[in-house]
DNA sequence: ACTTTTTCCGACGAACCGTCGATAATTGAC
DNA sequence: GTCAATTATCGACGGTTCGTCGGAAAAAGT
C-alpha cells in the first residue's frame, strides 16, 4: 500500500486533470479566457470541486507556475550531472534551459499571470510556500553549478561579483528573452535580430 | 492657432487625467483592482466617456505603455547625446534605462499585462500600431548607438553577432531584471545576490 | 427662440468569481 | 439488506465587473 489512499489519489489525479484542461485553456485564450465556469463545464464537475483544489483562479494559475517549476527543477538536475568540466555543465542547464522554454510554453505566461502585483494576495499561502521552495531549489541548483566552475578556475568573475548575481544575470536573460520572443518577435525581426539564445 | 481646436485639446487634456487616475490605481490595487467604474466614479466623468477614449480596459493599459515608452524614448535620446566616446554613450543608455525604471514604476507592470496572451487582441488597432511605433524608435535608437560604438572600434563583438543581438540581450537584461527584483526580491537576498546592476 | 448636432450619462445585459445550503453518494453499524 | 451518519458533489445565488446603447443634456448653429 502506497503512502496515500485510494481516495487521495483519485483527487490528486483529478487536481492534475484539472490543471491540464486550464492549462490548455490559458494557452489557447489567455488569461481573460479563462474561466472557472467553463473549466467546470468542460470537465464535467462542478464549480464545487474545482474550488476544493484551488482557493481562486489565482490559486489556480499559481499551481500551474509550480508544477512546470517542478519540472524545471529536474531538467536542471538533469543538467548538473553532465559528466564534464563543469564549465560544460553550465552549458548543459544552458540547453535545459532553452529545452524547458521549448516544452513548457505555458510557464512563463503563467508565471508573468502571477507577477501581477495583487494577484499574489489572492493566492493560498500554502500554494506560495510550495512556489518559494521550487523556486529556491532551481536557485541554488544553478548557485551551485557556477560555483564549482569558479572553484576549479574554469569560470573567472570580477571580484564584486558573487555566483549567485551571476544566476540572476542569467536568470534575468532568460526571463527577458522569453518575454521578448513570445510577444514582439515580429519586432525582433523588423530590427535585424538574429541569434535567438546563445551559452 | 495650434493645429487641434480648443474642444480637440480639452479631449486630449482629459485623457491624460484618466491615464493619471488609472496608473496611480494600477499601482495601488494591482490589475484586479482596476476597475473601470471606479475610474468612472473617482473622476465624476461617466463610463461612456471612458469608453470613448478607451474601447476596453486592456487598450487603456496598452496607452499607458503607450505613455511611459515614449517617456522612454526621451531619456535614450538625451542619453545618445552624451558627449564622449560611444561606449560612454552606450554606459548613458544603461544610466538613462535605470533611471526610466526608478521613475516609471509602473511601466513594466503595463507591459507585462499586456504580454498575457489575447489581452492584446482586444486592444484596438489603433493604439497596437501607436505601441510598435514606439518600441522600433527605442530599439532603432539604441542600436543606433551601438553601431557606431563598433564602427570606431571602441566595442568589440564576435562577427556572428549582429548589433541587433546586443540590443535584444540589453533588453532582455533589463526587462529580466526587473521582472524578478519587483516580485522576488525576497528570494533574491534570501539566495545572496548583491549586485542590482551593471552596464 | 428653436433646431440640429455633439457630448455625456447611467441603467442594463452578459459574464464571471467565489459561496453555501441542498442533494447525492459512500461508508459503517446492525 | 436496511438505515443512519458521514463525506463528496452540485449548481443557484449575490456581488462585481465589463462594455453597450437609447435617451437626456449641453453646445453650436440659424
Amino acid at each position: 500500500m502506497s503512502t496515500l489512499t485510494r481516495k487521495q489519489r483519485e483527487i490528486q489525479q483529478r487536481e492534475e486533470m484539472l490543471l491540464d484542461v486550464a492549462r490548455k485553456m490559458l494557452i489557447e485564450q489567455g488569461y481573460a479566457g479563462l474561466s472557472m465556469d467553463r473549466i467546470a463545464e468542460s470537465t464535467e464537475y462542478s464549480k464545487g470541486v474545482i474550488y476544493q483544489h484551488f482557493s481562486s483562479k489565482e490559486d489556480l494559475v499559481t499551481a500551474m507556475a509550480v508544477q512546470s517549476l517542478s519540472r524545471r527543477v529536474e531538467y536542471f538536475a538533469r543538467a548538473a550531472q553532465f559528466q564534464g568540466k563543469p564549465r560544460e555543465r553550465m552549458m548543459a542547464v544552458g540547453v535545459a534551459d532553452e529545452l524547458f522554454v521549448r516544452l513548457h510554453p505555458h510557464h512563463f505566461h503563467s508565471e508573468q499571470i502571477i507577477k501581477m502585483a495583487s494577484l499574489k494576495e489572492r493566492v493560498s499561502s500554502e500554494r506560495l510556500e510550495d512556489l518559494r521552495k521550487e523556486q529556491n531549489k532551481c536557485f541554488g541548483g544553478v548557485r551551485a553549478i557556477v560555483q564549482s566552475a569558479i572553484d576549479c578556475g574554469d569560470f573567472k568573475i570580477p571580484a564584486k561579483l558573487d555566483p549567485a548575481d551571476i544566476v540572476m544575470a542569467l536568470w534575468s536573460l532568460s526571463i527577458g528573452s522569453y518575454s521578448l520572443l513570445h510577444t514582439d518577435r515580429e519586432m525582433l525581426v523588423e530590427n535585424g535580430v538574429t541569434a535567438p539564445f546563445n551559452g
